[in-house]
DNA sequence: GCAAGGTC
C-alpha cells in the first residue's frame, strides 16, 4: 500500500509529515523536498504543490475571442514560474505507483482546486478512484491528525466553483483587455497595453471617483482665530484655538477678533482625563503593509516581497495571513526567550510580565496565525530587510505589553467673552509604548496652571484658510479601502495596484489618475457598467456559492457569462475606431511633460527596448528628442535659459535642464574629483549615467575604469575585475547562493545567504546586464 | 500578451 498526501505548499507538507509520523524522512528530488514514512507496512509520501501548479490558457491563441480555455502547467505559460516544474515532476514521479491519494490542501475554494488539479493532471484522473480529502483549519498536530483520521470525500461542487472563478475571471479580463488593446491598434496602428479585470478595474474606478471629487471641489475660505499665550514654565508658550473652530463667515470672525483684542485670558476650566492605550494588535499582512508604508515609506509590494523572503529564510512567520491572533501553539514563550538572547530585544522582553498574553485583534485566518518572528535571529540583513524585521519583532513584543495611560489636559479659556481652548497630551504610564522604537509617544509638557488664573495673551490672530479637497489615496490607504470593500485578496492587492502603475493609468505616491486612466473608466462604463464596479465581484460570490451548494451547474454559469460577454465585445467592436482613437488621444495627453521649443507638446515615449525618452508630439515634423538618465523625472519647472522642462534624477536628487547641451545644465557638480584612477592615474570623478550616479575615470573613453558609488573601498567590484572574469561572473555567483539556500537548510547557511540579499549595486548590475542582453538579441521583425 | 489567484 502506497499513499500519497498532497499539500498546498512546502511548509504545510513539512508540518503534516511531522504531525503524522515521528519517523518521517526528508527526501529530495531535483530542488524539491518531500517526506516519507512507513507505519504497519504501509508507505506514505507527503508531497507539496507551490500554490497553483496549473493555469488557464486559451486553447487557440489566434482566435479573436478567447472563449475556449484549458488548464496548462503554470511553468509553460509563465517563464518566471520555472521553479514550479520541479514540484510537478516530483508529484508525477512519486505518484506513479501510488494506490491511495489524500488531498490535503487548504480548505478553501482555491486550495480545493489546487489539490484537484494536482491530482487530475499530475497524478492522473484514475487517482480520484481512491482519493480522500483532509479538512483542517490550522496546521497544528492535533488538527492534522484529526483530519487524517476522519477523511472526507472531495467536494466536487467546491472544485467546480473554483474552476468557475478562474474561467469567469479569464473570460472577462482577458477578452475585454484584448478588445481595448485591439481597438487602439485598429484605430491608430499603435500598441498600448490596456487591461481590465474584475478587481483592477473597480480599483481604478475608486481612484477615478476620488480624482473627480478633487476636480469638482471648490475651496471655501474660512477663518481660525488663534491666541498665543504666555504660559509659566513653557518658554515657547501655547497657542489656543477659538472654540468655534472653522468660521466660514468673515464678519463673525472679525467680530470675535475685535472682541478679544487686547484682553487677557482667564482660565475657565481645566479637565484632566486619563485614557487607556491598549497595546497594538499583531500584524496581519494588510496592517504590516500599512505600518511599513507609514514608518519607512515601503510600498505594499516591497513589504510583501521582503516579508516573503524573511519567511523563507526562517526569520519570521508566513506573511500572507489575515489573522490578528497569536495562539499559544506558536510557542510564544520560546520565541520571546530566543529574542531575549539578542541585545536589541533583551530589554524589551525583560519588561514583559508572565504569563504572556497577547492583545489580539478580531480578524482570523483559518490557515495561519498573525505575522511574528520565529526567534531565529538574523545575523546580517540589508537595511530594508532589517527595518522590516525589526518592525515585525518590536510589534510582536509590544503586543504582550501592558496598557499605557495617556493623560490629557483640556483647558478652556475666556478672552473677553470668547471661548478658547488648548489641549496637551502626555503618557502618564508608558506601558507597551516603551517596547517599540516605532511609536512616538505624546510628551507635551503640562503647564502649571489653575482655574481662575489669568494668562497673558501675546497675540490674537485671525488666520484665513481654505477648505481642502479630499486627499488622494496612497498605496497603503488604497489597500485598506480594497480590504474594506472585499476586492481582491490579501495576497493580490499589492500586485493589483502595481498593475495600475505599470499600465500607466495612475502615477505618483499620492495616487493620481491621469487622462488615460480616467478615460478608460469612462469608456468601460459605457459598455459594461458591471466591470467598473464591485458588482461583478458580488455577482461572482453569489454564483460561486450556488455552484458550491449544488443548485446550479458551473457550465450554465459559464455559458451565461459568454452570452453577456459576447454582447459587450460586440458593442466595443462596433465602436472600435472611436474607442481606439479616443483612448490613444488620452494616452498621449497623459504622457505630456511640457512644451517643445517648436510649440507643440513634449511627451514621454517608451521605446520598444524598455527605456523612456522625451520626444515632440509634432513628430515627424519636429524630430526633437531628449534622452533621460535612469529614474529621472520631468519636473513642471522650466529652464531659465531655454524654456525646456527641468528634470530631476540621481541619488541624491539633482536638477538639470532636459537638454544636456543647454548651458544651464547644472549636472556639472557631479564631476567632483573623488580619487585617482588605479589604471591610468587620471582623476576619478562622479558621473551620472542611465543607472544613476557612479564613479568613473575622467580619461573616458580612453580609460573605461568605473566603480559603483554604493560599494565601499576594499569590497568594490571594479570594471577590471569584471573584465578579467567575464561579465557572467556576477550572475553565476548569485545563482550559486540561491542554490545554497535551497540545498542546505542549516541556520548557518541561511545566515550566510541572508547577507547576500541583493544589494542596490547588485540589482543595478543585473539590470544593466538584462538590457545589455536585450540589445544583443536580434529583434523579431514582428515587433512594433 | 491580456485576469486573478495560489506560492517560491
Amino acid at each position: 500500500m502506497h499513499e500519497v498526501i498532497i499539500c498546498e505548499k512546502p511548509k504545510a507538507s513539512e508540518k503534516i509529515a511531522s504531525a503524522l509520523s515521528k519517523n518521517s524522512v526528508k527526501k529530495r528530488y531535483k530542488k524539491v523536498s518531500y517526506y516519507e514514512f512507513e507505519e504497519n507496512g504501509n508507505k506514505t509520501t507527503v508531497l507539496a504543490a507551490v500554490g497553483h501548479l496549473y493555469s488557464l490558457a486559451p486553447r487557440n491563441k489566434k482566435q479573436a475571442r478567447l472563449f475556449d480555455v484549458e488548464w496548462v502547467p503554470l511553468y509553460e505559460k509563465d517563464k518566471q514560474k520555472k521553479y514550479v516544474k520541479d514540484y510537478v515532476d516530483v508529484i508525477k514521479k512519486v505518484s506513479k505507483n501510488a494506490d491511495k491519494f489524500v488531498h490535503a490542501c487548504d480548505y478553501d475554494i482555491e486550495g480545493t482546486l489546487i489539490g484537484y488539479n494536482a491530482l487530475k493532471y499530475a497524478c492522473g484522473e484514475k487517482s480520484f478512484d481512491n482519493a480522500v480529502r483532509m479538512k483542517f483549519s490550522t496546521l497544528t498536530d492535533e488538527d492534522i491528525t484529526a483530519a487524517y483520521k476522519n477523511p472526507m470525500d472531495i467536494d466536487f461542487n467546491q472544485v467546480d466553483s473554483g474552476i468557475a472563478r478562474h474561467v469567469l475571471d479569464f473570460l472577462f479580463g482577458v477578452n475585454i483587455s484584448k478588445s481595448l488593446t485591439d481597438s487602439v491598434m485598429k484605430a491608430t496602428k499603435r500598441y498600448i497595453q490596456l487591461s481590465a479585470g474584475r478587481v483592477q478595474t473597480p480599483t481604478l474606478a475608486i481612484l477615478v471617483e476620488r480624482e473627480k471629487e478633487i476636480q469638482k471641489f471648490i475651496p471655501e475660505p474660512y477663518w481660525m482665530i488663534k491666541a498665543d499665550l504666555e504660559v509659566p514654565g513653557i518658554a515657547e508658550g501655547i497657542t489656543a484655538d477659538h472654540k468655534a473652530g472653522k468660521i466660514f463667515d468673515k464678519s463673525v470672525a472679525d467680530e470675535i477678533f475685535a472682541d478679544c483684542e487686547g484682553k487677557d485670558a482667564l482660565i475657565d476650566r481645566i479637565d484632566l482625563k486619563e485614557t487607556v492605550k491598549a497595546p497594538p494588535f499583531p500584524f496581519d499582512l494588510g496592517s504590516l503593509q500599512s505600518e511599513a508604508y507609514a514608518v519607512f515609506g515601503f510600498s505594499p509590494k516591497k513589504t510583501q516581497q521582503i516579508a516573503q523572503n524573511l519567511y523563507t529564510e526562517g526569520y519570521t512567520s508566513y506573511p500572507r495571513t489575515s489573522s490578528q491572533k497569536l495562539p499559544k501553539s506558536i510557542g510564544v514563550d520560546k520565541i520571546l526567550k530566543k529574542l531575549s538572547y539578542n541585545a536589541s530585544f533583551k530589554h524589551q522582553v525583560a519588561k514583559l510580565k508572565k504569563p504572556y498574553k497577547p492583545n489580539e485583534g478580531k480578524k482570523t485566518d483559518e490557515a495561519h496565525p498573525a505575522i511574528h518572528p520565529t526567534g531565529v535571529i538574523p545575523k546580517e540583513l540589508t537595511t530594508d530587510y532589517r527595518k522590516l524585521y525589526e518592525l515585525i519583532t518590536y510589534r510582536f513584543i509590544s503586543v504582550f505589553g501592558e496598557n499605557g495611560i495617556l493623560e490629557s489636559m483640556k483647558t478652556n479659556l475666556k478672552i473677553g467673552n470668547q471661548d478658547f481652548n488648548f489641549s496637551r497630551k502626555r503618557m502618564a504610564k508608558m506601558g507597551w509604548m516603551d517596547l517599540t522604537p516605532f511609536r512616538k509617544p505624546d510628551d507635551d509638557v503640562f503647564p502649571v496652571i489653575k482655574e481662575g488664573e489669568t494668562l497673558v495673551v501675546k497675540d490674537v490672530r485671525s488666520e484665513e484658510k481654505e477648505t481642502k479637497p479630499p486627499a488622494r489615496y496612497n498605496q497603503a490607504s488604497l489597500i485598506r479601502e480594497l480590504e474594506k470593500r472585499g476586492l481582491g485578496t490579501k495576497s493580490t492587492r499589492a500586485n493589483i495596484i502595481s498593475i495600475l502603475y505599470n499600465r500607466k493609468y495612475v502615477e505618483g505616491k499620492k495616487i493620481k489618475v491621469n487622462e488615460l486612466g480616467e478615460h478608460l473608466i469612462d469608456t468601460l462604463k459605457e459598455y459594461s457598467n458591471k466591470i467598473t464596479s464591485e458588482e461583478l465581484t458580488r455577482e461572482f460570490e453569489t454564483r460561486l456559492e450556488e455552484i458550491m451548494g449544488g443548485s446550479v451547474d458551473k457550465e450554465l454559469i459559464i455559458k451565461k457569462a459568454k452570452v453577456e460577454l459576447t454582447s459587450i465585445l460586440d458593442d466595443i467592436e462596433k465602436n472600435k475606431l472611436v474607442i481606439g482613437e479616443e483612448l490613444y488621444k488620452s494616452y498621449r495627453e497623459s504622457r505630456v511633460v511640457g512644451k517643445c521649443k517648436c510649440g507643440q507638446n513634449l511627451i514621454l515615449i517608451d521605446s520598444p527596448r524598455g527605456s523612456t525618452f522625451v520626444g515632440c508630439s509634432g513628430y515627424p515634423e519636429c524630430k526633437s528628442t531628449y534622452s533621460m538618465p535612469m529614474g529621472a523625472k520631468v519636473l513642471k519647472a522650466t529652464c531659465e535659459e531655454c524654456g525646456l522642462p527641468l528634470i530631476s534624477f540621481g541619488k541624491p536628487r539633482q536638477r538639470a535642464c532636459l537638454d544636456p547641451k543647454c548651458g544651464k545644465d547644472d549636472r556639472e557638480p557631479t564631476n567632483e574629483v573623488v580619487g585617482t584612477c588605479p589604471e591610468c592615474e587620471s582623476d576619478l570623478i562622479k558621473r551620472s549615467g542611465r543607472y544613476g550616479e557612479f564613479i568613473g575615470c575622467s580619461g573616458f573613453p580612453k580609460c573605461r575604469f568605473t566603480k559603483s558609488l554604493d560599494e565601499k573601498e576594499g569590497e568594490q567590484k571594479t570594471s577590471t575585475a569584471k573584465k578579467a572574469t567575464g561579465q557572467t561572473t556576477v550572475k553565476k555567483t548569485t545563482k550559486k547562493t540561491t542554490k545554497k539556500t535551497t540545498k542546505k537548510s542549516t541556520k548557518k547557511s541561511a545566515r550566510k545567504t541572508s547577507a547576500k540579499k541583493p544589494t542596490k549595486a547588485a540589482t543595478k548590475r543585473k539590470r544593466a546586464k538584462k538590457t545589455a542582453k536585450k540589445k544583443g538579441t536580434p529583434k523579431k521583425p514582428k515587433q512594433t
